[in-house]
DNA sequence: GTCTATACGTAGATAGAC
DNA sequence: GTCTATCTACGTATAGAC
């Protein structure tokens, strides 16, 4: 039997690098940076406590890895309602719709990741402007589409980024009810769009 | 010179008491639970690490009974609201005005407080309930107010629990965004009661 | 009532065998 | 690549002096 190649241990790495990565976010999700340990991660991801530290460097490491990744897919996620075809107003309907369509609890961990993120306390200033650019950079594209139904006559006047603002702190602030758990609501996208409607 | 008389003792523990609260609210808010240390504590009421313990059994402990206040000053603040003069708008007017006013950095701590104190890990089921109780109250207060406002046709139509979570959920997404600093907006109560205009 | 010094447990991070 | 055992730092909580 021939020895393992480069390729396959390379997909093992690939492998394990995304099982840890999934199980802390999950666990970062739910108890938040400070009460999160180690050996939550690793035992989540069934493997053991010394392992972790062969793909990450540190806690803070693979915490600001994680933000980082959900930070980029939201912008994806802005980016491809911002390329949707259909009015802006219909734009900002799919985004909604894709917020809340947490069928997978994935999705939900991530929106609870992204509003952690800045209450993170003591990261690095760099890591923590990088942060806040990604953020600003998706509540910017959010901010482009709510200008241009503005043009249309489809949202409220008002200015756009604000009026983004407003919208998204709705979002989370409903995300971290139902994350509560004791009195979940199914948000409807039409009481959320009420936010915005002209 | 005569001893402290027993008075004189209780005034001590009393103030004592009450500044270590208040640094421990200061904390919590910003570092969260896990993250907050007694010494955070204890340095920022400007005492000794060990005189903590003569106050407050644990870290738990105070967590705990900090929360509770907080949240029977909510309920206390929305009965406020609703025996208020004037219609049930102007009622969440005023309520949403309070929630807003926070010149006084405590009262934005406090808003903190309230929406962290749910993702506080590992509570005794016991307290964790009585939480959830005083929460709920005051979550129905401003149900009622809805309610009323509602046969008075100055809400929109709908579950009233449901228009009061939407509601919240907006000022906490909003305070959250607040806090976290880097773009801070003039909340204006006209945009948060859309929501619920008829 | 208040302080300093200390015990103890826990969790992040490393070492070395397989 | 993966594991177990270990080191180390830090933070909660206590003890005892003033």
């Amino acid at each position: 039997m021939a020895p393992k190649s480069d390729e396959q241990f390379k997909d093992i790495r690939n492998k394990r690098y995304e099982e840890i990565s999934n199980a802390a976010l999950k666990v970062f999700a739910r108890k938040g940076f400070a009460a999160s340990k180690i050996s939550d991660i690793t035992s989540t991801a069934d493997l053991s406590h010394g392992l972790f530290y062969h793909y990450f460097d540190s806690k803070k490491d693979i915490y600001v890895s994680i933000i980082m990744n959900v930070l980029d897919l939201f912008i994806e996620t802005v980016e491809t309602a911002e390329s949707q075809k259909g009015t802006p107003w219909e734009q900002i309907v799919w985004l909604t719709k894709k917020t809340y369509s947490a069928s997978l609890e994935q999705e939900l961990d991530r929106h609870i990741l992204i509003i952690q993120a800045f209450q993170s306390e003591s990261l690095p200033d760099k890591q923590k402007k990088a942060m806040i650019q990604k953020y600003t950079t998706a509540m910017e594209g959010i901010s482009r589409i709510i200008t241009r139904g503005q043009r249309d006559g489809l949202f409220i006047e008002g200015d756009p980024m604000e009026l983004a603002i407003y919208y998204q702190s709705l979002n989370h602030g409903l995300t971290l009810w139902n994350a509560k758990g004791f009195y979940p609501i199914d948000v409807s996208v039409e009481k959320v769009m009420r936010q915005l409607q002209a």
